[in-house]
RNA sequence: GGGCCGCUAGCUCAGUUGGGAGAGCGCCGCGUUCGCAACGCGGAGGUCGUGGGUUCAAGUCCCAUGCGGUCCA
């Protein structure tokens, strides 16, 4: 059996016994911005399973998508030394939403195994939990087993293994797992073999099966699902090697093509392929390569980029660690993006959106190929360096420029180890993971108030939302605000914020000067999602006048809450109140996202189909759209998709919305985007026969409403990311009077047409640039040929050497130098002071031939001469300038300049004396 | 979100008590050559990322900010 076969065979068994066949949710997880990857088969079912979301099927079946980088069992390191661990794989699953519970569940597994699958039955283990911890043993789940399984082949096992939990709190329940005996022959290195309990090779667990039965309360008792539940999960990589024999995962058919061909790429051979026993060199490069392959097209084909933070870091991670493998392999040149074609063939016939996106995989996983190379040759000077360092040295790199080449120059560990060890010098593995330890303290303690105020918000909110058992006392708040931007309603609840501090107080009344949230029965105030800003508007009662300055949901599934401030007489509990959306603020909102929706489908237009949204704001002064493209649009692509946008304008097509079910709607084509959350229902917002987008978002009633549509600004927020912002509307036609005077009034200054101002502006800048330095050609001359301009400027010799002095009238320091140069090497040797005044301060500089810098300090000279023009200066023996406030002290200073040099030539004589005369 | 590093001529980069903005390659001209490469001589080319501040003086020190890189979460 193949393990397409298998795959396939899994999702017809269950479809045959009333299970719907569900697409794999994305990698990305739709409703968890806390969790970094899909990591189970139920991750999309989550709401399901909690009784927030229903849907038209009670039973599901899916082969889901996987990744699991961190966590207990998965360290990255251990993947490719082991044979079993994976970053990416996919887990088969049947569920069951209050629908059959343990009685089918149980037989079905059996059913497929040894029926469909023909797994013998007798190497077929179960497990049951045996009680403990409060919890009842599972006489249910023994007792179906024992109509199918003799007593000897069921193990009771305690919770660690056979109790699951979502969450400290939320649903759970016992499981049951089955095992699959392979045989005695296998080694086992414990003193005697635990069976299904042992870590060893002759059991290995297939299949869990979850009977979600029980929720965890917030006190930790127990109390029964109204519904209880099926969750179970099948790797499949595991049932694979199980059903084709093979000890190893990566034994398998679906790995080996993969090895086969970054094998073939390397020149060597993967070596069980070739009938030998795994190594611990090239194989495990291998089957690094193989796995990180799968892991990083199926994530780029879910939308991740690889970028410096949270996904797209995991992914360059593993892109990184593919690519030293690779190198280790002899793979110097990219082969990434090449071999990633080779996954994308064997698996698009199960997952069509790798065909899909199979030029955006190609390009992403080349270019990020060629960064890492970047960084390496910046680098690797770096570490020669160091390397050199030590070899003269310690022979051991300190762990702190080790990891000050790995944090900042992203050298990896292993590399430098490598490079190290070759060279006969150890790395101090210690003090580097000392510093890598600090390092992660100090980004958490960075990230640890990221959950502070609204957390303590939600916390001192709970009491008056939540029963004492944690029920909800808030009914169904409907949101209006699609239909219109007032209404009349009710206050149903209503908090006071305590001044200063973050906590809520649940209160009757708020007066005038008061601050606090007030629930609504029903509000067409939008909060923000999706990127378009939260309403403002007003809350009017009988006596009453607040505004509503912000809105915020605290927890999920709580109602929204109007951040407001009462402004005249009070707001009450239970007062009905006319809650008014400020409409002129919400229009300009409605402008700016549709406007976004048409930009989001002419830049697939103009640029490509590879671009996706990744972030979004929609303001009411303008909006802000980031995708996935990694080089900057060309300003030709801007100009043509700002036209296309306008041109929908102009084509005022009537923009429709819908209500429709999810798969419906991505069915007919509509663009979801990934790390949004799609309900059962969703809404669709349709610019006819150009763009369909899910969106809850409020729009215009057609695209003419917009007005004018102007990009702003290009440009980059990360690597592979772009940021597009623009404006419409009103803003948009300021903008352009704003830009079309500021030209009119240039090109009026400059007195010429439109199509010749560029060239005149050059023309002009050549020009200053001519004048400028003639200016200074002209005052440097002036000054070396004028005449004297004071009694002290003139060439006269102190103790045999020649002294320069001239005080020159406003030359810039450049010119002051050169002037000082020619005056030096007319001198031929000699000291040349000079002296310009200029603007109320004063600039001294002072040059000194090279034969006399042994006996003439000019640092020293002006520093001793600077006070006198009341300033401070310095600089080198041969060279030194100073300025200061008191330019009419110059004459005073040149007298001084003479007795300091007379000082400085006989103290030289004095000490030479005294050197002859010892 | 928290660190660290970088931004200087078209390109790659150097520039340490703060004191004259540089090198190599490329470009232009001249020489040499039948011609080319190579070589020799000369030359153009710089808001030192941006904005503030300290200082007589900032590529250099301080603060802010943009862009890029990298590590951690």
């Amino acid at each position: 059996m193949t393990s397409g076969e298998i795959r396939r065979g899994f999702l017809a068994f269950f479809e045959a016994r009333g299970h719907r066949v569900v697409a794999s949710s994305p990698l990305v997880p739709a409703d968890d911005p806390t969790l970094l990857f899909t990591n189970a088969g139920m991750n999309q079912f989550k709401d399901l399973f909690l009784g927030r979301e229903s849907r038209d099927y009670r039973r599901a079946a899916t082969s889901q998508k996987c990744m699991r980088v961190s966590g207990k069992h998965n360290d990255l390191e251990n993947v490719g030394p082991s044979l079993r661990h994976h970053t990416f794989f996919e887990m088969l699953g049947n569920f069951s939403f209050g629908d059959y519970f343990k009685a089918d569940a149980i037989p079905f597994a059996w059913e497929l195994l040894t029926g469909a699958w023909s797994l013998p039955a007798e190497r077929l283990y179960a497990t049951v939990f045996k009680g403990e911890g409060g919890v009842p043993r599972d006489d249910e789940a023994y007792a179906v087993w024992r109509r199918l399984v003799p007593p000897e082949r069921i193990a009771e096992l305690g919770a660690a293994e056979n109790f699951w939990a979502m969450g400290d709190t939320g649903p759970c329940g016992r499981c049951s797992e089955i095992h699959y005996h392979r045989g005695d022959h296998l080694p086992c290195s414990a003193p005697t073999c635990r069976g299904i309990d042992c870590d060893c090779d002759r059991y290995v667990e297939i299949w869990n099966n979850v009977f979600m039965e029980f929720e965890r309360q917030a006190d930790g008792s127990l109390a029964p699902l109204p519904a209880p539940s099926i969750d179970t999960g099948m790797g499949l990589e595991r049932i694979v090697a199980v059903l084709q024999d093979k000890l190893s995962n990566y034994d398998t058919d679906l790995f080996t093509p993969l090895l086969s061909a970054v094998a073939a790429r390397a020149g060597t051979e993967y070596g069980p392929l070739a009938g030998r026993p795994s190594n611990d060199t090239s194989d495990v490069s291998l089957r690094v390569i193989a796995d990180h392959l799968r892991a990083m097209t199926f994530l780029i084909a879910d939308g991740v980029v690889p970028s410096n933070e949270w996904r797209g870091y995991v992914l360059r991670k593993i892109m990184r660690r593919a690519m030293r493998h690779g190198k280790k392999l002899g793979l110097t040149e990219p082969f990434l993006h090449e071999l990633a074609g080779v996954v994308v063939g064997e698996m698009e016939g199960a997952y069509p959106e790798l065909d899909a996106n199979r030029d955006v995989i190609t390009s992403v996983v080349r270019r990020e190929e060629e960064q890492f190379d970047r960084v390496l040759r910046d680098g690797l000077p770096r570490l020669e360096a160091v390397l050199a360092d030590a070899e003269t040295g310690s022979r051991v790199i300190p762990g702190d420029a080790a990891f000050r080449l790995y944090d900042t120059y992203g050298v990896p560990l292993d590399f430098i180890e490598d490079l190290a060890q070759s060279r006969g010098v150890g790395v101090d593995r210690d003090a580097f993971e000392q510093a890598l330890e600090a390092q992660r303290a100090r980004a958490r303690a960075g990230a640890a108030f990221g959950d502070g105020p609204d957390a303590e918000i939600a916390v001192s909110a709970g009491p008056y939302l939540l029963t004492a058992k944690g029920e909800p006392q808030f009914g169904e708040q409907p949101f209006v605000g699609y239909e219109s931007t007032s209404r009349q309603t009710r206050v149903t609840h209503l908090f006071r914020r305590e001044a200063g501090g973050g906590a809520l107080t649940g209160t009757d009344v708020l007066a005038a000067g008061q601050s606090g949230y007030v629930v609504l029965g029903e509000t067409p105030f939008y909060l923000e999602a999706g990127g378009q800003v939260s309403d403002t508007g007003r809350l009017v009662s009988g006596d009453g006048d607040g505004a509503v300055e912000d809105m915020v949901r605290l927890k999920p599934d709580w109602p929204r809450m109007h951040v407001t401030a009462v402004r005249e007489g009070a707001l009450q509990l239970g007062d009905e109140v006319t809650a008014a959306v400020d409409a002129a603020r919400r229009d300009d909102i409605r402008r700016n996202h549709t406007a976004t929706h048409l930009l989001h489908a002419a830049l697939r237009a103009v640029v490509g189909t590879h671009v996706r949204q990744a972030g979004s704001l929609v303001a009411p002064d303008r909006l802000r759209f980031d995708i996935t493209h990694h080089e900057p649009v060309t300003p030709d692509q801007l100009r043509e998709v700002e036209r296309l946008v306008n041109s929908h304008v102009f084509g005022n097509q009537a923009v429709q919305t819908e209500e429709r079910s999810t798969e419906e709607a991505i069915a007919a084509g509509a663009m979801a985007l990934f790390g949004e959350k799609y309900g059962e229902r969703v809404r669709v917002v349709t610019v006819p026969g150009f763009s369909v987008e899910l969106c809850g978002g409020t729009h215009c009633r057609a695209t003419g409403d917009i007005g004018p549509f102007v990009i702003t600004h290009e440009g980059g927020v990360a690597a592979g990311v772009r940021r597009i912002e623009a404006v419409t509307g009103a803003g948009a036609v300021t903008l352009q009077q704003q830009r079309g005077e500021a030209l009119a009034d240039l090109l009026h200054q400059l007195g010429t047409a439109p199509d010749q101002a560029l060239p005149a502006v050059r023309k002009l800048q050549a020009e200053a640039r001519r004048l400028t330095r003639e200016i200074e050609r002209l005052k440097v001359a002036a000054a070396v040929a004028g005449p004297a301009a004071s009694p002290a400027d003139e060439a006269v010799e102190v103790a045999g050497v020649k002294l320069v002095t001239r005080q020159v009238q406003a030359l810039e320091p450049q010119a002051l130098r050169t002037l000082a140069d020619s005056l030096r090497d007319r001198a031929g040797s000699g000291v040349v002071v000079l002296a310009s005044s200029n603007d109320g301060k004063a600039a001294l500089v002072v040059s000194v031939t090279r034969d006399l810098t042994g006996r003439v300090h000019a640092g020293q000279l002006v520093k001793e001469l600077a006070p006198i023009i009341g300033g401070k200066g310095g600089g080198r023996p041969d060279f030194a300038q100073a300025g200061g406030r008191q330019p009419e002290r110059i004459g005073e200073l040149f007298v001084a300049c003479r007795e300091l040099l007379g000082r400085q030539l006989a103290e030289e004589r004095t000490s030479n004396a005294g050197l002859r005369s010892t």
